[in-house]
DNA sequence: ATGGTGGATATTCCA
């Protein structure tokens, strides 16, 4: 089972990226962020061509999520609970059935959250808050959980190319660090950290200044695994070369392979 | 050096 994330920035501007990707990758699920689209305005028809059932979470301009899936839907929730006032979209959960049970994968896009010091901010960390809040309460049911997403956050100084860049930064603040690690230390797994302590793997170039050029990355894509999630997990990959790409996104897949 | 790039949308916001 190859489940991977993807912030695709844009799925119309991007939709003959995808599918180019999605072809040669074969992914079993796929997390989508940042759709910047309307459910209606996603292109599902061209996913569905390839085998795949389609959800989506969207939003007019801005945010919106999305799961692609080649095993049928048995559930979908739509939208982080915890905040029945916020109104764009970051999340979405399917429910799938495997041979040992269910499998549930989530396709999330944390806030930005920049810059410091403004509501922005203090959303990204509520937001985050009411993630740790859920993961907890889904750990409860000790399925194989998924969390797979756009995190908007580095986690480590090696999770940078020039960490000194990011100094002041939304993505790298100790707030927002913390905030991570807390929700892992609910017992999940940061699927690419199980397998390698290497640096120098990123996720995101910026656009601007020549960063994919000069290989001035950061690793903010993440898969987070449940313990039963872990206990399958057989390697996990992040598909770099996409980035050169025509048209490419500014981030790449990150992908896992799971035992399920 | 206060720029640089890109998407969606509307002539600016967000990243």
């Amino acid at each position: 089972m190859k489940i991977a994330t993807w912030n695709i920035n844009g799925i119309r501007a991007r939709i003959e990226t995808a599918v180019a990707w999605v072809r040669e990758a074969q992914p079993d699920i796929v997390c989508l962020q940042e759709i910047k689209t309307v459910d209606e305005g996603f292109p599902a028809v061209a996913f569905e061509d390839l085998g795949y059932n389609v959800a989506t979470h969207g939003q007019k301009g801005f945010n919106g999520v999305a799961l692609l899936s080649k095993l049928p839907f048995d559930e979908v929730n739509r939208g982080l609970p915890g905040d029945d006032g916020d109104e764009q979209s970051r999340f979405i959960e399917g429910v799938f059935s495997v041979p040992s049970g269910a499998l549930r994968v989530v396709s999330l896009y944390l806030p930005n959250g920049n810059p410091i010091g403004t509501e922005k901010f203090a959303y990204k960390l509520a937001w985050m808050e009411r993630l740790r809040t859920w993961a907890a309460a889904r750990l409860l049911i000790e399925e194989p959980l998924v969390l797979g997403g756009d995190y908007n956050v580095i986690l480590e100084p090696r999770d940078a190319k020039d960490p000194s860049l990011w100094t002041g930064d939304a993505l790298f603040q100790p707030e927002s660090r913390q905030a991570l690690r807390a929700i892992e230390a609910l017992g999940f797994t940061d699927a690419l950290r199980a397998t390698t302590d290497a640096g120098g793997l990123y996720t995101f170039w910026d656009y601007q200044a020549g960063a994919w050029q000069k290989d001035n990355g950061i690793r903010i894509d993440h898969v987070l695994l449940s313990p039963r999630a872990t206990d399958h997990l057989v390697s996990v990959g992040i598909d770099k070369h996409v980035r050169a790409w025509e048209k490419p996104s500014d981030h790449v897949p990150v992908f896992v392979e799971l035992s399920l």
